[in-house]
DNA sequence: CTGAAAGCGCTTACAG
DNA sequence: CTGAAAGCGCTTACAG
């Protein structure tokens, strides 16, 4: 912000500065410029201290398109993952695909190894293969297992750049793209706790699913919270489900037969299947559902009132950035190493379709 | 996503289709491949057609890298808003500033000619000035009149790019960068129809600004949903106020002490203000409060349980894409003529730091 | 209407 | 350790 209240500012045609200029400054080929500038050795201390000042004297920035164009080696990332709930993996796929196109051009491919049922075991496959063919770069969503991590830092070790994303898991990867699990389900927690009428028998189903953490964190923060801003909503039970929500719906059914529950939290998708429930029931608008994702299905039982609330997690984004990260750490020297967390995104009827 | 399950994909060196393959497969110069890709006319229609089918076959993509280093030429676009409100507008200056850097290097220069006093003299004087200097390019935030919708079409007619953002305003330009103001209101009011407890006396503070229609619009879309899901909420009165926000304080102070009110819903960043009243007053637990926007100071005052619920637009993201389409515009063939509108973000104390 | 040449800013072998 | 040359894919004058 160089400008003054009213004041044109000045067309000011500051020559930008190349390579060209800092080699002829310093008195060198640019060959040499380009060597210092990524530390690529084979510069005497003199030349390169000359050339370093000259760099920083000039305000040089390198030319990224430039820089695309002439770099020609081709890089190779895999990505890893799963697409049980399918809904909400396609949002994830989408992100990725994106991140493909627009890295393709500077010689980027992307290879997917998508598993359709969670194993620890193909998982690790996997990621042997990767580095059996020295991918550059891999994306993955790692299940929890000391084997899994092991994997991992042997990839890392040998130079790949590893990113994990959706799930974390211990190891010595570049960065974790994902949700915050804790605090998503602390927000829900809240929301409940907002929305719900005084003394609410609520219940919680949550699925298990093998290798995840993040599911069980985000009861953990709902609990927390509702726990202290709603000492007098009474838990009437905890439900673990199966992943593929069958055995949720089932359970509402019975629990809304049964006629003792006002409000309900569902620790996932699944929120999906629990919503047909009430909805099949008729009761949409006595209880009070809140879930976590937007897929298709959840965003039609927002629109007919069943869903209260929902936390979305930006899955695109998340695809999108796991691959973007890697990229960048590939084509550009400066690796990115702090977490990147998605927008814990509060969804209701009224914003559901500005997201 | 050409994966099976459980398969390696293969690592096919689909090799880049570059304009050369397309001049060589047409058997004509690149120049005129560039001619038809870009239709500068003067190519016959036979050798046209030719070389279109050959781009079509080989699934020709333009590498926009080698694009960017080719084209030499600079372009100027002018960025015209105004400060007020300064906490939310360095918002939106933080994403021009990562626009305008991100689009340095192709070639792109902004200008900022900013306002400290909405005033729609002295924006129709910047307007004419981006004509007289032929500026490519120009983002503002448009005050309602007709004589900025004149000035507007004059300067899309001699074909800047004009793009409005924030607040939008009839006219031929390219787009609209922005908030729906009505669904933000409409999802605020749904919210404070969630939160309030029965019965419930309640007021509106909604600040005046001469030109800028979208406060107005909040309000509407608040009252519309309020209306219908909380017949037994009583509207105890709407209070305007000037948009400096000392007004909105001392008006709030007075309500309290009236004692009469529980929830307060304000339509703009005023909101802090109001919260601040109502920490002053200590009754912050007591009274349900719902506002727009997201500074330091109301991130503070949602912290401290002051303020319960606001909604946020995305205003680094309003500034960014502003500027970008315009860049994108000049700098690619495509135009991108659909409005972009920016998120309702539903904002509480549990998702603060996650957005 | 059309093609050959030069050049954008950088990287990559290659020859010293 | 260092420089000159070629080339990445495209656009821009220029000469036919």
């Amino acid at each position: 912000m160089n400008e003054r209240e009213g004041a044109y500012p000045q067309g000011k045609m500051n020559k930008i500065v190349t390579i060209n200029d800092i080699a002829e400054a310093a008195g060198v080929g640019k060959g040499t410029v380009d060597r210092v500038l990524h530390n690529r050795g084979r510069v005497s201390e003199e030349t390169r201290e000359k050339v370093l000042r000259c760099i920083k004297e000039l305000g040089y920035k390198p030319n990224v398109a430039a820089r695309m164009l002439a770099k020609r080696n081709v890089y190779r990332i895999a990505v890893v993952y799963h697409n049980t709930e399918r809904d909400f993996w396609e949002q994830v796929e989408s992100g990725i695909s994106r991140a493909e196109e627009e890295y393709r051009q500077m010689g980027i491919v992307v290879d997917r190894y998508i598993i359709s049922k969670i194993s620890i075991e193909k998982q690790l496959e996997f990621i042997e293969h990767a580095i059996r063919e020295k991918y550059d770069g891999l994306a993955i969503v790692p299940y929890s297992s000391a084997s899994i991590s092991d994997a991992l830092n042997r990839a890392v070790s040998q130079g790949m750049k590893v990113v994990t994303f959706n799930n974390d898991e211990a190891c010595r990867r570049l960065c974790y793209v994902g949700q915050d699990s804790l605090q998503s389900g602390r927000t829900a927690g809240r929301l409940m706790g907002m929305i719900a009428p005084p003394n609410s028998r609520y219940v919680v189903i949550t699925p298990v699913i093998e290798g995840m953490k993040g599911i069980d964190q985000r009861y953990e923060g709902f609990k927390e919270i509702l726990n202290v801003c709603r000492p007098d909503m009474e838990l009437h039970g905890v439900y673990n489900c199966r992943q593929d929500g069958k055995q949720a719906y089932e359970r509402t059914l019975e629990l809304l037969d049964e006629g003792s529950v006002d409000a309900i939290y569902v620790s996932n998708v699944v929120v999906s299947e629990v919503a047909r429930a009430v909805f099949d029931r008729g009761v949409q608008h006595r209880i009070k559902l809140v879930g976590h994702d937007l897929t298709d299905t959840i965003k039609d039982y927002i629109s007919n009132d069943t869903i209260d609330i929902t936390i979305g997690q930006e899955p695109e984004i998340q695809g999108y950035i796991a691959v973007e990260r890697i990229c960048k750490a590939l084509l550009q020297d400066e690796e990115i190493k702090t977490d990147y967390y998605t927008k814990i995104e509060v969804v209701i009827k009224e914003n559901l379709a500005y997201r």
